[in-house]
DNA sequence: TCCCCCTAAGTTAGCGCTAACAATTAGTTT
DNA sequence: AAACTAATTGTTAGCGCTAACTTAGGGGGA
């Protein structure tokens, strides 16, 4: 780790040192079997006397694999996708993988296409796809890019492979403590309708209604932000045509939350709020939020094992659906 | 980019095509002058046909560079640093550059330790450090790595360069509101004091609370989270002693929010609230929050400006101080 | 005992690229 | 026209590593 002018060591030097060929050291530091214990025990400490470590370039080249996965991702300034990230970029540098990045501010076929390049340039051994759009996956499938793809939240799309949080379990609990509540006007707040999970949660909790006996009629679509929750609450406000409302993510529970108080409507009193993703402020909104958690990081936990199995280098996955859980807070009671 | 089992084109290949040497292609990627127009224009032709693209292990293991830039961080899952990630990101892909990334879950010594590593083994052109723990850097700076450290929010720290955003600046721009608004007990909710910006922004607050000629003895320590905010909010909301309070940052002030409107206490008829880093959620606060914008993007590519310049990539840098800005919402008014 | 086979090493040949040097051609200058 | 210079292109030698092959020692079965 200390910097100095001469050159780094190579397998030579160790090789040098232990008394051995460089082949035997390249042997110890791949864990191959067929080397005594006695020249790898004398390998061992050569290397850690001289403070060796691979070159990964010279690896790479011979072996066309780079360790490196890459994550293609949006929305990374927000809660669900930056911390599906972190769990990423635990489990992968955990399996002894670098991981590289390439944020995509917009999601257009050209804007995937050009981080898709720059990963092929890279020689990327796996690309971890953490980009909500329904039409990213397919632009992807059609790619063929000759490495394994493994994206965030996709099951029933065959094309790809995924990990995913069970978004219909998760409306269906939000739901559920709804009509346990007593609620039989439940509204629902939609993501976008381009966006997996939006079009998921609004599905279910158009199911859970309907095999409730409810209808399932107020629907309205925001674009997750605290914004487009603001402004469909104030025209909810207005109309007082639900006792209860599903909002799609927390965010747009917030906006929600604002436009009620501004217009004099009490949560839960008036009308009850649950929210999705269970963010860490949640608990702190006025009031603190009834939503559904789902554990991100566990989420791209999954999608590296998933990816490490593809690239022969895993175990096999157990599941690749996360659980989501309910969390009970403040903003919903029975009806009055 | 479409997969294929034969070999992908080399230098060798192309040169073949084009009728030159592969060194002659050679030149041409990489923008060496004294190549004829004539051939600089077959070969290209050729590179096209071939859909050629370098491998850029074999690139790194002769020219003892990785055109990777590593990406340090810590509480990626925040508003701030994964904005910041995103302008470094955008930057340093512009430039050309691979981004690789370690996230820290905790922050100490080993840790950061493990991930340099991690990055030294990737032989990594240059490391950006996202980590705003002030002994994070006098880890780093003594470890004499090789090759250049850019600091994200450090100044006045010899060992380490870096760009920040006027920390003291924003502070003056919130107490200075906050007086100009006629307030004269103005109260501070610091950040953890192991921060640099935490310090930062205390300091800021006092010496602004002094040149005003008013006391500076409200001072309180939170965590940056919702939960230490609404802690502080309760104790605050039953002193009753500050007329104002300038919050660390947005959470500890939605906490502080929640607190005060279980306990009564108006905001701002009763206690004027000023944020700092303007999330997109602060505009839907209860009420909606006066903060400090911080521009974390701008932040993230100054980095990278600084790194090309050490690499000796870039034009030289003209400012690493990136100047915050004082949104007004209705969280302050006159005190009663 | 001899032969076969298995284990533990060593040797050789690139992976695809760039830097350094060598060679050719064209363009001046005297 | 000879002799020099500058511009352009080609040739050679690795960068550090691993895969594939080769060789040198034992141990066991006939």
């Amino acid at each position: 780790m200390t910097k100095s002018n001469a050159r780094l060591p190579r397998l030579e030097d160790v090789a040098e040192r232990a008394g051995v060929s460089h082949q035997t050291v390249s042997r110890v530091i791949n864990n191959h079997p067929n080397v005594s214990k006695a020249t790898r025990e004398r390998v061992e400490a050569a290397i850690a006397e001289l403070g060796y470590r691979r070159n990964t370039a010279a690896r790479s080249l011979v072996t066309r694999r780079s360790q490196t996965i890459g994550v293609l991702a949006s929305e990374l300034s927000q809660y669900g996708p930056s911390n599906t990230l972190l769990g990423v970029e635990q489990a992968a540098r955990n399996a002894g993988y670098f991981v590289s990045i390439a944020a995509l501010k917009s999601v257009s076929r050209e804007s995937i296409f050009d981080a898709v390049r720059h990963f092929m340039d890279q020689s990327v051994d796996g690309i971890v796809v953490s980009v909500p759009h329904s039409d990213t996956l397919l632009a992807l499938a059609d790619l063929k890019l000759g490495v394994p793809v493994v994206a965030v939240g996709s099951l029933g799309n065959d094309a790809v492979s995924g990990a995913m949080v069970d978004q219909a379990r998760g409306a269906e609990l939000a739901v559920g403590h709804l009509i346990e509540l007593g609620h039989r006007r439940i509204g629902h707040i939609a993501g976008p309708q381009d966006w997996i999970d939006g079009v998921a949660r609004a599905e279910a909790w158009s199911a859970a209604l309907r095999s409730a006996g409810l209808d399932d009629d107020l629907l309205m679509t925001g674009d997750w932000s605290a914004g487009s929750g603001y402004e469909i609450g104030r025209k909810l406000a207005a109309e007082r045509s639900a006792t209860a409302v599903f909002v799609g993510n927390d965010q747009m529970a917030l906006g929600l939350l604002r436009a009620f108080n501004e217009a004099g409507v009490r949560v839960p009193d008036d009308v009850s709020v649950v929210g999705f993703d269970d963010q860490p402020e949640s608990g702190y909104f006025n009031p603190p939020l009834t939503t559904v958690r789902q554990d991100f990081e566990e989420l791209g936990r999954r999608c590296i094992d998933i990816m490490l199995t593809a690239i022969g280098d895993g175990e096999s996955v157990s599941s690749t659906v996360v659980a989501p859980e309910l969390v009970v807070r403040q903003s919903t009671s029975a009806p009055a």
